[in-house]
DNA sequence: TACTATACGGAACGTGCGCCCCGTTTTGCC
DNA sequence: GGCAAAACGGGGCGCACGTTCCGTATAGTA
């Protein structure tokens, strides 16, 4: 069913990658709000070369947050496998959070309007949602994190913790993420 | 100094009122991203209406937030005054959580780019946060709330819980929210 | 080297929106 | 009722941005 389509030319190939490397990088540090025209001027390509390897603007982010995301969810796995069952889902939700204050254009994609993930990548949302269900009921097992709360809580805090991360103000980072932490933790 | 304004035309006070009403319900249903011609058809004026009262779109969304952030700065003075200490830092806590639900402007403004309080405002922003020192701090004294935590800490988490409240998903508000505020209190 | 499919770049188009202009209407005063 | 000042409304301008088009350049092939 997947189209076969043949292989790049060699310029195409290498545009295609200098394209989405450029624009990772200029999504992460500004958001996905950076025009087209802009990402293809610093990729040193003119815009209808990006659009041609991407349809659409969306398709241009969407590809990078998959990746991303995919990424995310092989850390979660591998710390599931490796690291006791409370360390492994707090290293989780610290890498999550890291993650967001780095990557802007993750967070935009995550928190903001006019995109859901559920409906254009469902197969990696749930990727996303089996592994980290596996790290929540493994630290609820165990009494680390509070019975009560579910794989969407969890992920709605993460998400709000990535937007807290960007907002700045004079809060101390590390104080407002023990708090949402030790928050999970249950109830003494 | 500034400029002594004199009384308006029945009309345009009319016209303003309407105005003011129409944006404030528009902007916390929709939230920021309405455009002006939108706000202007509902309020059943012409767009050139609403900029003679507020010179830009910025100034008139100003308006409303500042109108809203003096009616919280009271509800929290009023709060400090009548009730304990644990508790009305609290009852404030869900007072603003549950602005953030009912108003999508209102989160826009504090969270969003393109608005800084501090520069804008700095007076409310000062009250503000005066007024929530002081809940904060008779909190902390009786041990309601963590030692810990600054007012600017407190800002950001209440912003950041706004901002789940909005994001939806298939996560239970309440829950959420507990977790917060459950990490809120003293470690045990 | 000659030839063609492929890819390139950037000018151009359409749309949406903030904001301004100006001919028309309304208000308040004599 | 008549008049000037104030206010109105909505068409229009300028800009930003996503997307498309097409004449030109280049990679791959014989």
């Amino acid at each position: 069913m997947t189209g076969n389509t043949r292989p790049l030319r060699a310029d195409a190939r290498r545009n295609r990658a200098k394209v989405l490397q450029t624009a990772y990088e200029v999504f992460a540090a500004e958001g996905l709000a950076v025009p087209i025209d802009e990402i293809a001027r610093r990729a040193g390509v003119g815009a209808g070369t990006v659009y041609r390897h991407f349809p659409t603007k969306e398709a241009l982010y969407q590809a990078i947050v998959v990746d991303r995301v995919e990424h995310l969810v092989g850390q979660a796995r591998e710390l599931a496998a490796t690291t006791g069952p409370g360390e492994a889902f707090f290293a989780f939700f610290d890498l999550m959070t890291s993650a967001g204050a780095t990557d802007k254009g993750l967070v935009d994609a995550l928190a903001g309007e006019g995109f859901d993930i559920e409906a254009v990548m469902p197969e990696h949302e749930q990727a996303f949602k089996d592994a980290m269900r596996d790290l929540l009921m493994r630290a609820q097992a165990v009494g680390a994190v509070r019975a009560d709360v579910t794989v969407a809580d969890v992920k709605t805090l993460m998400v709000g913790c990535q937007a807290m991360q960007r907002y700045g103000g004079d809060a101390a980072p590390e104080r407002v993420l023990e708090v949402v932490r030790e928050g999970l933790r249950p109830a003494r």
